[in-house]
DNA sequence: TATAATTGTGGGTGATTATGGGGAAAAATG
DNA sequence: CATTTTTCCCCATAATCACCCACAATTATA
């Protein structure tokens, strides 16, 4: 709902419509307050696109990651497809899925952050949380390590354009 | 086929389990204690995917492993077509075939848990165990074998971020 | 602007779950 | 064959979890 007070041009429903192939896409960022039980309301403009099961895991750089399950399964096929008789295929195995909760909105559109997840993100139980949309997915921050997160990449940015030049995008 | 020291997961020759229909889908790890009959609880949220036989044996790393009888029969086929010359082969026929036990969960969602392999795994009588979720099957370890083994593995992927990016996600 | 609908957030309550223990059946032992 | 031991099933219970309802605040609609 709040939008911490920016402008957001994907606001409108329109854009967070599903397109064509049925991937959803998730734009903007929004602070909602994670409860005493662990509990995070899932944006409502998201929810259409979250129905049935969900994935929760560990992100990258302390954050966490909000899969739908059908970009979820894309990972998980890889990940399968690793030999478990390379420890390094163990390994991958272990961090991916070991961490991972699945889990459903409730009624009222939340989901349950498990303890351990909470703790990587340093998120605690009455405390805001930033929902960040990255279009196929949702990343969970504490506000501040996203402030700073976020910061920092754009300062990277600005001073060393080469580090961006080969991404062909 | 090149085996520079390089990890490239999907050159594996050895022993890659195979993505199946997506039933199967454990996530998450969970401490349950080894009661003094040697029985462990199965999270509640996996036993669907459990009913009738399972096999429980011996996993690498000094861990044990729960498959559901369809993955078993898949890990079986690939250890069965390794050659017998191999002293790789051998090795993972002994690890898996040699322990393995057949079991059902009882009514309360338990399994008995043979001596020889609660040994294996460094787990004793009213001890905690920690049930590992990896997608299509479980790991059991002691937790103190657990929290060792994850922090080096988390180590190494920190590290080592090139093992990521094989997996082009 | 007034009214209706939706959304975020909190709390209460019934259902589920983890886990210990008792007892019947089966196996082992002498 | 009798007795002890082991194995396994089932019940009981306390704690946890998930569902549901309610309210307040915001947003949409007329």
């Amino acid at each position: 709902m709040e939008e911490n007070g920016e402008f957001n041009p994907f606001h409108s429903q329109i854009l967070t419509a599903t397109v064509g192939n049925a991937s959803a896409m998730f734009l903007g960022q929004y602070t909602y307050t994670l409860d005493d039980k662990g509990r995070l309301t899932i944006p409502a403009r998201f929810r259409d696109e979250l129905t049935g099961s969900i994935v929760v895991t560990r992100g990258l750089d302390h954050c966490l990651t909000i899969y739908p399950m059908d970009v979820w399964d894309e990972i998980a096929q890889k990940v399968n497809a690793l030999p478990i008789t390379d420890p390094r295929g163990r390994a991958l195995r272990r961090v991916f899925f070991a961490d991972a909760s699945s889990a459903e909105l409730d009624r009222q559109g939340r989901i349950l952050i498990p303890d351990r997840l909470r703790e990587y993100a340093g998120l605690g139980l009455t405390t805001e949380a930033v929902i960040v949309g990255l279009d196929r997915f949702l990343e969970i921050w504490a506000p501040e390590r996203w402030e700073e997160t976020n910061a920092r990449q754009m300062e990277m940015m600005d001073e060393n354009p080469a580090l961006w030049e080969n991404l062909q995008i």
